[in-house]
DNA sequence: AGTTTCATATGG
DNA sequence: CTCGCCATATGAAACT
C-alpha cells in the first residue's frame, strides 16, 4: 500500500491513499496533526509513504516521536531519473517535477539543492507562475501524487526496471537511516573525549589560545631552526625554515618530511597530528556537535556522485582513528561494529562475472588469495595491482603488478577498461543498479579525456559498492530488534548501538543482511561479501 | 572585511 | 609521452 504526503503549515498536511500504480484510491484527506495521523497509519498499514524530500520532513516526524519503515523519496528519486537521462543537475524539488510534467517554467534549486532542504520545509510552490498553480497543481498533495506516477513510468522505461526500483527503494530508505541516525546520534562520551585532549594536548587553553602540548612543540621547532620564530602551522613558513636550513622541499607534507633528516622533523611530525586533532576534533567541535552524549552528524545521502553519503558539517566520515575512543556505548549497551572488506573488488568480481576472480573471492582474503593465484604470494603487490586496476593506473611501479592481473583476469580487466573508454569517449556509464554517472563537459582535451576515463572506470565499481552497502544499511534498519538503533554508516562500514544482551543476534542480523544484500544485487553470482563484525563498548577497539 | 583558493589533514 | 578514485574540514594565503 502506498499513502502520499504532503505537509502544510502549523504541523498539518494531507494524506491520500494510492494503488500499487499510483492511482488515488481514496480522497485526499486533511489532518490538522500531521504527525499523529502518519503515527496511526504507520500502525494500522506501514504503507510505503510517498513524499518530496525525506530530508525535510522525517526529522519533524523523529522529533514528533514518529517513525516509519518504508518511503519513496521523489526529490532522490528524481535526482536518480534525471541522471539517468543524462540530464545531471536539472532542479529536482518537488515543484521542478510537478512543472516539467506540466510544461511549465521550472524553478531552480538553489545551489543545486532543493529548497526544501534548504529551509527544512517541503517545497511549496510559490517558484511557480501563480496563475498555472491555480489552475492545475490544486494542492500540494496532487503534485506529489502526479509526480509518483510519472516517475513510477520513467522508472520503467530505464533498461532495467527491476534494477532501477532496487536503486529507488535502497536510496529512499537510506534517506530514512540518515535521518534516524542524525537524529538518534552516536553515543559519545564528552568525558572521555576530554581526557584524550588533554592527555594529547595538555590543558584546555583560554578562547583563541594555542593548548600547552602544542606551544612546546612549537618552540622545540624554533629551537631546531636555530631559534627564530617559526609558524609550524603555516606551510609557507615551514618551507622558508627548511630552504635556510639549506634544505629544499617540494611541500610540507608529512610523507615528504619523513625523508628528512633534520631535528626539526620529529617535533614538526608530532605538531602538525595534534594540530590537526585540535583544530578539526578538539574542544570548539565537541561543544559544536556532542551534545547530551550524542554527536548529531547530518548525513547528505546521495550526497556524492557515486551515490556515496556525504555529510554536511561535523565531518562524521572522517572521524580520526584516535578520536573513535569517546564513542562508547552507554552502560548495559554494546556497539555492533561491522565493515565489509574488500568491497570494491568483490563488487567487481561479481559485476564483471569473471568465473576465475570470483573464485579467488570466495576466500576470506582476496589480495591473499590473489597473491597466490597470480602474484607469487606477494599480498602486498596483489593489493596495489588490484587497487591501481579500479583506479586507472597506468604509470609507475605497479605496471608489471597490472599487467600480471590483466592476464589472469581478463574478463573483470575488461569490464573496467570499457567503463574507461567508454568514459574518455564522453559517454555515460551506469552502476549495477542504475546510477548513472555525470556527463562530461564540453570538449575534452587528451589529458581530461584521460582523466575522465579514470573517473568512469572507479565509478562503476564505487558506485556499485556503494548500492551493496545501502541495500546492507536498509536490511539491517529492517530487521533490528527494538530498541537497537543504526548509529553510524560509513560507506562500507555500520554500527549498531544496542542492548548488550541483543548484541549476539544484532550480529545475527548483520550476517543476514549482507547476504540479502548480495542476493538482492546479483542474485545466483556467488561472490561472497564477507562482514567483519565485532561486538564491542568502544568504537576505536573495533577490528579495522 | 568578506570570499575563494591552496595546502594539508582525515576518512573510504 | 603522460599516467591513482571519491569525499569533508581546517587554517593560511591570496584575492576581491
Amino acid at each position: 500500500m502506498l499513502v502520499a504526503v504532503a505537509a502544510g503549515e502549523g504541523g498539518g498536511g494531507w494524506l491520500q491513499t494510492l494503488a500499487d500504480d499510483g492511482a488515488p484510491s481514496a480522497a485526499a484527506e486533511h489532518h490538522g496533526d500531521l504527525a499523529s495521523a502518519i503515527a496511526r497509519r504507520e500502525k494500522a498499514d506501514s504503507p510505503r509513504w510517498v513524499w518530496a524530500c525525506t530530508a525535510a520532513i522525517y526529522p519533524r516526524l523523529l522529533r514528533a516521536g514518529v517513525r516509519v519503515a518504508r518511503c519513496h523519496d521523489l526529490e532522490l528519486t528524481e535526482a536518480l531519473l534525471l541522471g539517468h537521462d543524462g540530464r545531471w543537475g536539472e532542479p529536482r524539488s518537488l515543484a521542478a517535477l510537478w512543472a516539467r510534467r506540466n510544461h511549465l517554467p521550472v524553478p531552480p534549486d538553489v545551489d543545486g539543492v532543493p529548497e526544501s532542504i534548504h529551509s527544512g520545509q517541503e517545497a511549496l510552490f510559490e517558484d511557480l507562475p501563480a496563475p498555472a498553480v491555480l489552475s492545475h497543481a490544486g494542492e500540494p498533495i496532487d503534485a506529489v501524487v502526479t509526480g509518483f506516477v510519472d516517475q513510477r513510468e520513467r522508472v520503467e522505461r530505464t533498461g532495467d526496471p527491476r534494477r532501477f526500483r532496487l536503486l529507488v527503494a535502497v536510496e529512499s530508505a537510506g534517506a530514512l537511516a540518515a535521518a534516524e541516525m542524525g537524529h538518534d546520534g552516536l553515543p559519545w562520551r564528552a568525558d572521555v573525549h576530554d581526557a584524550l585532549l588533554v592527555e594529547l594536548l595538555g590543558d584546555p587553553p583560554v578562547a583563541g589560545a594555542m593548548p600547552p602540548r602544542l606551544v612546546e612543540l612549537k618552540q622545540r621547532i624554533a629551537e631546531a631552526f636555530g631559534g627564530g620564530p617559526v609558524h609550524p602551522e603555516s606551510p609557507a613558513d615551514l618551507l622558508r625554515a627548511f630552504t635556510r636550513a639549506g634544505i629544499a622541499l617540494p611541500s610540507t607534507r608529512s610523507f615528504v618530511l619523513k625523508g628528512v633528516d633534520h631535528p626539526a622533523v620529529a617535533p614538526l611530525l608530532e605538531f602538525k597530528e595534534l594540530y590537526r586533532v585540535w583544530t578539526a576534533h578538539g574542544w570548539a567541535w565537541r561543544s559544536q556537535w556532542v551534545h547530551k552524549g550524542r554527536f548529531h552528524p547530518e548525513y547528505v545521502p546521495g550526497g556524492v556522485v557515486s551515490g556515496r553519503w556525504a555529510t554536511r558539517g561535523g565531518g562524521a566520515l572522517q572521524i580520526p582513528k584516535v578520536v573513535r575512543r569517546a564513542v562508547m556505548a552507554d552502560d548495559g549497551w554494546k556497539l555492533v561494529v561491522a565493515d565489509a572488506g574488500q568491497l570494491e573488488p568483490r563488487v567487481l568480481a561479481a559485476m564483471a562475472g569473471d568465473q576465475r576472480f570470483t573464485e579467488a573471492g570466495r576466500a576470506g582474503d582476496l589480495y591473499q588469495a590473489l597473491a597466490a593465484e597470480a602474484f607469487g604470494g606477494d599480498r602486498a603487490r596483489a593489493k596495489v595491482a588490484m587497487l591501481g586496476a579500479m583506479y586507472g593506473q597506468t604509470g609507475g611501479s605497479a605496471v608489471p603488478a597490472l599487467a600480471a592481473l590483466q592476464a589472469r583476469y581478463p574478463v573483470a580487466w575488461e569490464f573496467v577498461e570499457r567503463a574507461a573508454r567508454t568514459g574518455e569517449g564522453g559517454g555515460l556509464v551506469r552502476s549495477w543498479l542504475g546510477r548513472t554517472c555525470p556527463p562530461a563537459r564540453g570538449r575534452m582535451s587528451g589529458e581530461q579525456a584521460r582523466a575522465r576515463g579514470r573517473f568512469t572506470r572507479n565509478f562503476v565499481v564505487q558506485a556499485t559498492a556503494a548500492e551493496w552497502a545501502l541495500a546492507l544499511l536498509a536490511t539491517v534498519r529492517s530487521r533490528l530488534p527494538e530498541p537497537a538503533r543504526l548509529v553510524f554508516f560509513q560507506h562500507d562500514e555500520i554500527v549498531v548501538h544496542t542492548p548488550a544482551h541483543l548484541a549476539p543476534e544484532v550480529v545475527e542480523h548483520v550476517h543476514a543482511s549482507g547476504e540479502i544484500a548480495r542476493r538482492l544485487l546479483f542474485g545466483d553470482s556467488v561472490v561472497r561479501f564477507p562482514l567483519d563484525v565485532s561486538i564491542v563498548d568502544c568504537y576505536a577497539d573495533a577490528k579495522g
